[in-house]
RNA sequence: GCCCGGGUGGCCGAGCGGCUAGGCGGCGGGCUGCAGACCCGCUCUACAGGGGUUCAAAUCCCCUCCCGGGCUCCA
């Protein structure tokens, strides 16, 4: 039984989509004005590795992420650079994409712009106002928080922590909690005609609409950073429920820790801006997964550029491990020590699963799995030979993880850049050999390159190669 | 100020009333022409501090200290 953590009942609850196997997942994705940082890579992560263990066990996921082309923000840098804020955004996204290829997110089933929604966003803020949930001003369109009984129910605030604001509100709110819908602008900014004027969606808006479009009114996962909790995810919660007066919107609410560097959260004022582009140049993006997953997705994580060493080295040990128990030879018969071993994975199943199932407890999982590691090095010492049987499951078992980690997929390849340094290696070994007058061992390299279609030519000391045609 | 999370061995990080988590690093040993990989052992009875509850507390309760997040920009 699959039990995963609800921030609206701050518990742990049974699993059960609301269509038998079919889940409705949805997580809110960035907003493309930047490049994507470690933090954006942890939270990404987390969802698709929740995306790919409900796949393995037998759901069937629809993964929908909205991408945030409209923003303040994406306006104030275009603005800064002089372009079109939707050109901004669209560079910003195709540089989030590879972000997301790199580090082997591809659990994503639709990835919705939330400009290609402003018909369904207009809609939708129609029935909010149809049904005295929403008001308008001369500033714009904006829920009445104070009509919709349950606005705080997700982050379990009360009405009045509610009129507690940082940022100064708008004077023509009725309520200083009432959030923006439709912000009206001038022409000259971007945006669309509306009932209420030019001007653009508020924030919360477009999550609700395109969740509304693809899914209806109810969805089986919602995700996001804790950091959305309040007020973007509540927001979504009133607009959804009020307009369709179906309840619960969201079954379950998960929300993912924060990244922090060196204590603090990322900015790049405090020089902690740690960019996806910028790691995956220098380390294995599957080191940065095992570093995620050897913490709990709910954990906040303090990134550390030695945990993401020592998360390499541990995963270097995974592979050893893997590429041993790949080539050791197999055989017929099943030794005592077998036995054990077949037991111990038995059991080893059992505990690994029941871990996952335990709300993604992937720090146990992941420790299950390197005990295990631990165990078959043990075996491959001991013996020369493996049972046939027995090699096939683990490597099995192995694939299996490594799908719903999104470690371990690589397999040893040499693309042609290397093969060449290989290559030169062993032509500049040969041509030491000649230079000692060992010429019996120069010429069987020679020959044998020949046989697999490289031919060497030596002109003096000089060797030079090429392929046979 | 209010509301949430946290503070665990050299480092990272699980556990959340009794049952050796795990990883990384270091040291010693085994294996080895050398290196690497791998195996064994040690570092490792550690849980911010102070009270309390309990047969039993890192785990529950109270107080204090420190850190992070939210309180309409945020993954």
């Amino acid at each position: 039984m699959l039990r995963i953590y609800n921030t609206m009942t701050r518990r742990i609850e049974e699993f059960k989509p609301l269509k038998g196997n079919r889940v409705y997942m949805y997580v809110c994705g960035p907003t493309v004005y930047d490049y994507s940082h470690i933090g954006h890579a942890r939270t990404y992560i987390a969802y698709d590795v929740i995306a790919r263990y409900l796949r393995e066990r037998g759901y069937s996921v629809f993964y929908l992420m909205n991408i945030t082309d409209v923003d303040d923000k994406i306006i104030r840098r275009a603005g800064e650079r002089g372009v079109n804020p939707i050109e901004l955004a669209r560079e910003y996204e195709r540089y989030f994409m590879e972000d997301m290829d790199a580090l082997g997110i591809q659990s994503v089933n639709l990835y919705a712009r939330a400009s290609e929604y402003i018909d369904e966003i207009v809609d939708l803020i129609k029935v909010l106002i149809d049904k005295g949930f929403a008001y308008e001003t001369e500033t714009g369109v904006y829920f009445d928080t104070s009509r919709f009984k349950d606005y705080g129910k997700l982050s379990h605030k009360r009405p009045e922590e509610l009129l507690v604001h940082r940022i100064e509100p708008d004077p023509t709110k009725k309520n200083p909690a009432d959030f923006a819908l439709w912000k009206k602008r001038d022409k000259d900014e971007i945006g669309w005609d509306s009932p209420w004027g030019y001007g653009r969606p508020g924030w919360h808006i477009e999550d609700t609409a395109i969740i509304l479009t693809h899914f209806g009114p109810q969805i089986d996962i919602h995700g996001g950073a804790i950091e959305l909790t309040f007020p973007h995810h509540e927001a979504e919660i009133a607009q959804a429920e009020a307009a369709t007066g179906k309840k619960p919107f969201v079954r379950y609410w998960c929300h993912t820790g924060l990244l922090t560097v060196g204590g603090e959260k990322m900015s790049k004022s405090l020089g902690n801006y740690i960019l996806i582009r910028d790691i995956v140049k220098k380390h294995d993006p599957e080191a940065l997964r095992l570093m995620f997953l050897f913490s709990h997705y709910r954990s906040p994580i303090d990134f550390k550029w030695s945990s993401l060493e020592s998360s390499n080295s541990s995963l270097n040990s995974l592979y050893n491990m893997v590429e041993r128990l790949r080539e050791v030879e197999a055989d017929e018969e099943l030794s005592e020590e077998e036995k054990k071993l077949e037991d111990y994975y038995e059991n080893f199943k059992k505990n690994f699963y029941s871990y996952l199932d335990d709300d993604l407890d992937t720090p146990r999982a992941v420790a299950e799995l390197f005990k295990l590691a631990s165990t078959i090095n043990k075996i491959l010492d001991s013996q020369e030979r493996l049972y046939a049987l027995l090699k096939f499951k683990l490597l099995s078992e192995i694939e299996r993880i490594s799908k719903i980690f999104g470690i371990l997929e690589k397999k040893p390849t040499i693309e042609a850049g290397l093969l060449e340094s290989v290559l030169e290696i062993l032509i500049d070994v040969r041509g030491k050999l000649r230079i000692k007058g060992e010429f019996e061992l120069a010429d069987q390299i020679r020959d044998r390159l020949r046989e697999i279609g490289i031919i060497l030519e030596d002109i003096g000391y000089q060797t030079r190669w090429k392929l046979r045609r």
